[in-house]
DNA sequence: CAAAAGCATTGACCTGGGGCAACGTTTTCA
DNA sequence: TGAAAACGTTGCCCCAGGTCAATGCTTTTG
């Protein structure tokens, strides 16, 4: 059960095997099915989530009912609504698994625990962080002044996988277009 | 000379008057002219800057030519070229003054070995990284679905001070409009 | 397993905001 | 301090990509 989770542990950090077991004991089973909502507007984030099988989505309703997709998370990936498990506070935005799932759940106060009592896990986290920036960074600057199909060339070069894995209509809300427009450039190669 | 970059630190955590002194000692002072460049595309950036006075930029520039602000520092702000500062690697952005200022520097060797010898201070630096993720996050996510002049409206809210401060063509590149739009937009309020 | 709801695709049409250029003002620097 | 370069503003034109709607396909669910 813990399988996929150990081998990310151990690819990022000396840990010793009583580490590692210790930290995946504090991490539960929870089985979702496809649409499920995890994670509300308005909620406060209890729980990290490593995705054993499925996928995670974070997206946000905006005034006008449109729904922006904001991050995905597939096997093997950590992902939690960050702003409002760091800040302790009511999320801006939604978690689901749009695909039954498999997650590894930790609870806040354990995982804050393991950064502050495990230096390495501590070390995960931080390198979590520092890539969540990059990535972000590296995905709204890299768009910048990048037109519709770039975007989409993007994508297929970065996550040759996203497009084949989500629905058109999210992966047009992750790239910032609509549905009609990624489904007409899509049809040009 | 430390004032400002003390009170930062005192704001952050509780540390001791011997820790602050060492840390500070660790930070040097740099006076930079208008629009003076610090780091290069491509350079590897080797240091951290915390601004005692003036106003760091960091941009790129496109294959067209066209320039992209990414972020600003004013006083009792941090900045760098993250993702080449952390990753150790090219910086695929410049870094620049753009106003006469007074920074001050800490190398890349020092700032690390006070992440991982002075908890405190390591935490400081959590802190900047869930801070700059979460900042970054409501400003690209704020942003999607706005028009221009919801842009406009957005920063006049949460960066007042923004517009005055920043000329119109970098204000404009920072907000993905073109500099005639946001001079047009301006006129009507 | 059939009705209903949701999704993808595509055509017709429309518009926000970009490009370009002209002109005045401000900044730069020899 | 004066010529040159850079910037801000504004008018005109145009197009990438949005909206809306029709059609057919796929998924959901009672």
């Amino acid at each position: 059960m813990h399988t996929l989770l150990k081998t990310f542990l151990k690819n990022r950090t000396q840990l010793t095997e009583d580490s590692i077991e210790f930290i995946c004991s504090h991490f539960t089973l929870r089985k979702t099915r496809r649409n499920q909502i995890l994670l509300h507007y308005g909620e406060t984030c209890q729980h990290y989530y490593f995705v054993n099988k499925g996928c995670l989505r974070l997206y946000t309703i905006n005034k006008d009912g449109l729904e922006t997709s904001r991050f995905f998370a597939f096997e093997g990936g950590f992902g939690t609504a960050l702003p409002s498990f760091i800040e302790h506070s009511p999320a801006f935005e939604y978690l689901q698994t749009i695909e039954a799932s498999e997650l590894l759940q930790i609870s806040r106060a354990d995982f804050y625990t393991l950064v502050d009592t495990i230096p390495q896990f501590g070390l995960i986290y931080r390198q979590i962080l520092e890539l969540g920036f990059i990535t972000a960074q590296k995905r709204i600057y890299g768009f910048q002044g990048f037109d519709a199909l770039e975007k989409i060339r993007w994508v297929i070069q970065h996550q040759p996988d996203f497009l084949r894995r989500v629905s058109n209509k999210m992966a047009a809300s992750y790239l910032g277009l609509s549905p009609s427009t990624l489904s007409r450039l899509k049809a040009k190669l």
